[in-house]
DNA sequence: AAGCACTATGCACAAACGTGCAGAACGGAG
DNA sequence: CTCCGTTCTGCACGTTTGTGCATAGTGCTT
C-alpha cells in the first residue's frame, strides 16, 4: 500500500469524523473526487485507524442488562435482534458486534487466547483491524478429531484473529480428545506442547463460545465427529450441561470427575479462571442450558449474546423490549 | 428526556455503528420511520452515547508529527487545514479537532483546569458530551479586568465543560490580574481562595491556549483591558514572548524575575508542570513565538494545533503535505 | 375540561454517499 | 519500447441520509 495514500486516509478520516466536513469538501483539500474520498475513508475504517465505539453508562442502560450484570456478575452486552431472524442471520449479527465489542479491549503485548467453534468462527470473520505490537493469539484447544486433523478449520480463524490484530498465532496441533488420557499425559511432558501451555497461562484475554449438550442444533463438538457414539452416550447419560473449548460441566458450574475431561485438551475450568478477561459469546437460546453453567462456573468476566437469549437467561421471555 | 428514547438511541447505535444495518433496515426494527431513527443516532452521538476516536499508529503517521514529537517531547495532534482558511475558520476546524481530541481523555473523578481566552472558547463550544461522575472543572486563572468582572465569558466556557462532562463547575473569582502583588498575598490566604487553589493542585488534566506578546491579532489578554498601558509598555520591552493562563515566559521558558507574574492569579509554570496532562490547543501561525515559549518551559504533554502552524515550528514552511 | 407551550413524528425533498464500470496510470517482464 | 496484468481514478447512477415543515402528541396550567 502506498503510504501517501495511509496518510490521505488518516487526513480524511480526522477532517470526515473529528471536523464534521463533508466528503466532497474534503475531496476539495485533497484535490482528488469525492469518490476516492469515500473509499479512502472506508479504508481507514476497515484498517482500524477509525474506531467507534458505544460506550452505554451502566447506570442508564436498559434493565435487562443490569439484571444481568447483577444476578451473574459479568460484564454484559446484549446485543439487539429481532425474533423473526434465523439462527444464522442471529448469528451473523452476534458476531458482528461481538468483533467490535472485543476490538477495544485488544491492546498490545496481549496474550489471546481463541477457542474455535461455529460461533469463534463467525466472529473471526468480522474481526476488525487494529495494529498491536507483540501481541499473540494462542489456540485454547486441540481440533484434531477422527476424520481430520482440523487443523484448516481452527486455523482459519486463528489466522483472521492474527492477521486483524497484526499478532504472531500460536496454534495447537494436537487432537480436541485424546483416545487415552494417558496419551495426553506424555504429550503434556512434551516440550512443544509446553511451550503452549506456558502462553496458555499467561494469557490476558480468552474469547470462547459456550456448548451445549442439549441444543437443537449440536454444538461442533457433538456433532463433528470429535467424539464417538460411546463417549455421546456417556455424556447424554450424565448431568454434563455444556462446555467451553472441550471441557464440560454440570449445570452447577462443578466439573470434577466428569472422566471425558481427563482426555480434552483444553484448559481446566480452574486454570481459565485465573484468565483477567474472559469473553463470552453466545448466539442461540437453545444454548441456555451450557451458558447457564458456563456462568455458574464463573468462567466469563464479559458476555455478549442475543437478546432473546439474555431475556431468556433472566426469565423474562415475554417481553418484547427491554424498557417499556 | 423520556428514558425510553434514550434506550432506543442505543439500541440504534448498535445496530448502525456495530450492526452495519442502514437506518431503514433499523426503523422497521423499531417499528418507527427512518427519520426517526437519523435523529435518534444523532442524539446518540452528541449525548456521548458513541464516541468516534482516530488513533493514529505512532510510527506510521506523518513525519510532521513525528518531528515534533522527537523535538520537543509533547504528544502532538496536527489538525490538518487548507492555507487559504482564515484565522476564524482554521480556529474552528482545530477547536472542533481538540474537543473531540480530548473527550476520550475525560474520565470520571477526574479534576479538569481550564484556562480561557478565544481559543478555550471555541474549543467550549465543541465539546461532546460524555457521562463522568465526581468530576470538577476548575478555572486555571482569574478574568475580571478593569471594565468588567469578566464572570461572563469565562464562566460561559467554564459552564460549557462542566455540562458537556456532567461536573461540577468551580470558577474563580478573582481578577486576571492585581494591581497590587500585596493584595494576591492577601487573597491567596482567604479560604474560599484556596479551596480553588487546593483544587488546582489536584488537577490530573490542564487545558490551555497561550498567547503570544507579538500576535497579529492580539491574545484577549493583550488587547482585552486586562492589563493598563504601562504594563503592556513593560511586557513589549522586555524579552517576554507570550503567556498561558495569564502567566508570561521567556523565549527559553523561564519565567523568574518576571514582575507582572507576581500580580496575575494563574498557575505558576511549576506547579502547572506537576499536572500530569496538560494539552495546549494553539491556532494561527502568529501564536509560533509565544508556542516555542511553552514548549521550552515544557507546559504541555499534549499540543494540539493546526497545520501550518505545525509547519512553522519545524521549520518546513514550503512543504504542502507533510507526505510527499 | 380546555387552553397552551413544547416536543416528537412522518413526509417530502435535497444533500450526501457507495459502488459498478470504463478508462488512465503504474509497474514489471520480455 | 511494448505488452500485459494490476491498481487507481472519476463518472454516473441508485441508495442512503439529513432536515424544514405541517401535524399529532404530551404534559402542565388555569
Amino acid at each position: 500500500m502506498d503510504p501517501s495514500r495511509h496518510a490521505d486516509a488518516l487526513r480524511a478520516a480526522q477532517m470526515y469524523y473529528l471536523q464534521d466536513l463533508t466528503m466532497d469538501a474534503i475531496a476539495r483539500e485533497l484535490r482528488t473526487s469525492r469518490s476516492t474520498v469515500s473509499r479512502l475513508l472506508s479504508s481507514a475504517r476497515d484498517s482500524g485507524l477509525v474506531q467507534v465505539q458505544i460506550r452505554n453508562p451502566l447506570d442508564t442502560g436498559p434493565e435487562l442488562e443490569g439484571l444481568i450484570r447483577r444476578r451473574y456478575g459479568v460484564d454484559v452486552h446484549v446485543v439487539p435482534v429481532v425474533e423473526t431472524l434465523n439462527e444464522a442471520e442471529t448469528l451473523d449479527r452476534v458476531a458482528m458486534q461481538a468483533a467490535r465489542t472485543i476490538g477495544p479491549l485488544v491492546d498490545s503485548n496481549a496474550i489471546i487466547g481463541v477457542a474455535w467453534g461455529s460461533t469463534l468462527s463467525a466472529v473471526s470473520r468480522h474481526l476488525t483491524r487494529k495494529i498491536t505490537h507483540d501481541s499473540v493469539i494462542v489456540q485454547l484447544n486441540g481440533a484434531g478429531n477422527m476424520h481430520t486433523t482440523g487443523i484448516t478449520y481452527a486455523s482459519d480463524i486463528m489466522r483472521r484473529f492474527g492477521s486483524a490484530y497484526g499478532a504472531r498465532v500460536e496454534q495447537f496441533p494436537v487432537p480436541a480428545f485424546f483416545d487415552h488420557a494417558s496419551t495426553k499425559t506424555a504429550m503434556w511432558n512434551e516440550r512443544s506442547v509446553q511451550r503452549v501451555l506456558a502462553l496458555q497461562a499467561k494469557m490476558s484475554i480468552a474469547i470462547f463460545g459456550v456448548g451445549s449438550v442439549d441444543a437443537d442444533y449440536p454444538s461442533h463438538v457433538y456433532a463433528g465427529g470429535y467424539l464417538d457414539e460411546n463417549d455421546l452416550n456417556i455424556l447424554a447419560h450424565s448431568d454434563v450441561v455444556g462446555d467451553v473449548a472441550t471441557v464440560f460441566f454440570r449445570a452447577d458450574g462443578s466439573s470434577d470427575g466428569i472422566l471425558l475431561n481427563e482426555r480434552s485438551t483444553g484448559p481446566a475450568l480452574s486454570e481459565l479462571r485465573q484468565v483477567r478477561r474472559r469473553i463470552c459469546v453466545v448466539s442461540g437460546v437453545s444454548k441456555i442450558n451450557g451458558l447457564k453453567g458456563a456462568l455458574a462456573a464463573r468462567l466469563a468476566t464479559d458476555l455478549i449474546l442475543d437478546e432473546a437469549t439474555a431475556r431468556r437467561l433472566v426469565g423474562l421471555e415475554g417481553m418484547a423490549t427491554a424498557s417499556r
